[in-house]
DNA sequence: CTGTTAGCGCGTTCAG
DNA sequence: CTGAACGCGCTAACAG
């Protein structure tokens, strides 16, 4: 990087063609790539763009070209972990695309969210990806032709693509391996939305009951508001009442408020009570005992969504696609038979 | 919101001027809140904005106003919640005053670090938060009069307004804490880089040494590389040879490699060995042994950060601010006194 | 292959 | 208080 005396105002396309005594459209075809120019006419163009440090206009060339190659993303909440790796995969791959992102964290607040797409409709974003809250954004959205990818879960009224896994079986395998280590009264820690992630883990987890001819008791599952703060007393009142031999919590941070309710009760895992959450994260591994769950390839989710909006972005009228990808079992040391 | 439409073309101040039978100027006026327009005219051109669901362009906005409303973050490693804390912090505050961030995370590449620079510059972003891995995109933004912003670390040539903890003092309290447990030799991990953090805890635990009159064994300090495979082969060769009888972990990252390696040997905690971290993360409190730490605010450092940026965008001459945070010991169950 | 022209949407003069 | 004119920087269309 040459060493620019101060620029008291940034450099033009317009200074660049002075200098190099063409005209401005010459210095855009030839610094853009796109259009005729001679090789050595191109040569001193790129030649004194380097020397004058030019930087092109992004807002400029947005305002021409209708659309920027910044892309808008909404997720549920940056601190979980679960949000934070998706963020990653999906920044990791615009940005080997030449995209980038403006990342809105909603934190639970579908204003946020719609408040999200409007700005990204005002920032000619070429496509948008989301943790959907709620179907107003991305109907905004699509309305005004841009394209969506939802991520973790569809909310959306009208069709795009979509990457999730597939909770129901997930909470399936878990629900499974806890009837056939001889559990009957398994209770589930849930949030109680209209999201397909949580309506999927439970759909899972009856299925399984089903399919093992084991009822399933109303009472046992417990469906959290998402922004509660009297969670791990939910809890409490669960293990007080209905004595469930497992707890099948479905999601990360649900995962955590358990363990921290059975810790404090001194309650041993599996031997009272066993665990199993939704999301692998490290700290699953790390305590003792080892905390089972269903694991998912969060960042790899991110990447996934990214390569579909680009790939939409490049052809708007492609078939819409839905990638389902497998969560797996991990089984640890927190789910054994039922005591006695 | 009312159910607009179609819309082929997105609604322009010209449209809603159109339909209100007034010039675009005083559109722009009513709907900016600059300028004077009298209250009958305002009110009908919101309406009809409203109604038309007029989204104003920022791209025309930020060309004519030559300054954006979009903030550029370039983080270290999106992945780490540390950094995902921090963007956390940064977003939360740049949203309540109308401001977004398009997030670039580096993962260690000054390569990425300088191309995000260039690209707020190409977006005429109003100010830009560093985790600074070279001085080299700091400068580039500070000659171009773009206010930065480094936090967790200094290292701009040019000074700017930071936001960091008193690694030294964390680190220092750290080690004398060990000291005064009554060990001697205590191996410090840290990554071998320049930054103020590392060089400010490597400082810590020397001062701590110093102050103790506890000579410092340099074959006790490994200093790991950056992107490194081999961190917890060097810290498995740290105990064959060295055989410390406490280890000082300077980051979550280099903690969480260590405690792997002490517990794959089959170590007591703090029986064989004492381990210390610096930066509290929640694994930390929740194996067992619980593992000491020092602990830094992480999402308040993005917070304050963002405070900062937002102030000097709107006095850019202001005083240059350095806000130094506390960080704070955390004893728990990993440091004891030494074996025998 | 190159230059001229025009316009993307907005906000900011400056007259009136 | 309002409107007409202009230009931010870039690129697409066209003419040469």
């Amino acid at each position: 990087m040459p060493d620019q005396p101060l620029p008291v105002r940034p450099v033009t396309l317009a200074d660049i063609a002075r200098e190099a005594g063409t005209s401005a459209s010459t210095a855009s075809r030839a610094l853009s790539g796109r259009g005729y120019v001679s090789d050595n006419v191109r040569g001193r163009l790129l030649e004194i763009a380097d020397r004058l440090g030019y930087v092109p206009n992004a807002s400029a060339r947005t305002l021409k070209q209708r659309t920027s190659r910044v892309v808008g993303v909404v997720v549920t909440d940056l601190e979980n972990q679960f949000y934070a790796g998706l963020s990653a995969g999906i920044e990791e791959t615009l940005r080997a695309s030449g995209y980038h992102m403006v990342l809105v964290s909603a934190n639970g607040s579908s204003g946020e969210e719609a408040a999200g797409a409007r700005t990204f409709l005002a920032l000619g974003t070429p496509g948008v990806i989301l943790t959907p809250a709620t179907r107003d954004a991305a109907a905004l959205l699509l309305r005004h032709r841009i394209p969506v990818v939802e991520v973790d879960r569809q909310l959306a009224g009208d069709p795009c693509d979509a990457v999730v896994v597939d909770n129901a079986r997930g909470a399936r395998d878990a629900t499974a391996h806890l009837l056939q280590l001889g559990h009957r009264r398994i209770a589930l820690l849930v949030v109680d939305t209209e999201w397909t992630s949580d309506a999927g883990r439970l759909h899972g987890y009856v299925e399984a009951h089903d399919a093992a001819g084991v009822p399933v008791d109303e009472h046992l599952v417990v469906r959290v508001s998402p922004g509660a703060q009297d969670t791990e007393a939910r809890i409490g009142a669960l293990l007080d009442v209905e004595a469930p031999t497992a707890i099948f919590a479905a999601n990360n941070q649900l995962a955590e408020h358990a363990w921290h309710v059975l810790r404090r009760r001194g309650l041993q895992l599996p031997g009272d009570v066993s665990l199993i959450g939704f999301d692998d994260v490290p700290w699953l591994e790390m305590v003792s005992p080892s905390i089972s769950t269903v694991a998912q390839p969060t960042v790899e989710m991110g990447r996934r969504a990214a390569r579909l909006l680009l790939r939409r972005i490049e052809r708007p009228v492609s078939e819409r696609v839905v990638e389902v990808l497998q969560p797996w079992l991990v089984p640890r040391a927190s789910s054994g038979p039922p005591p006695n």
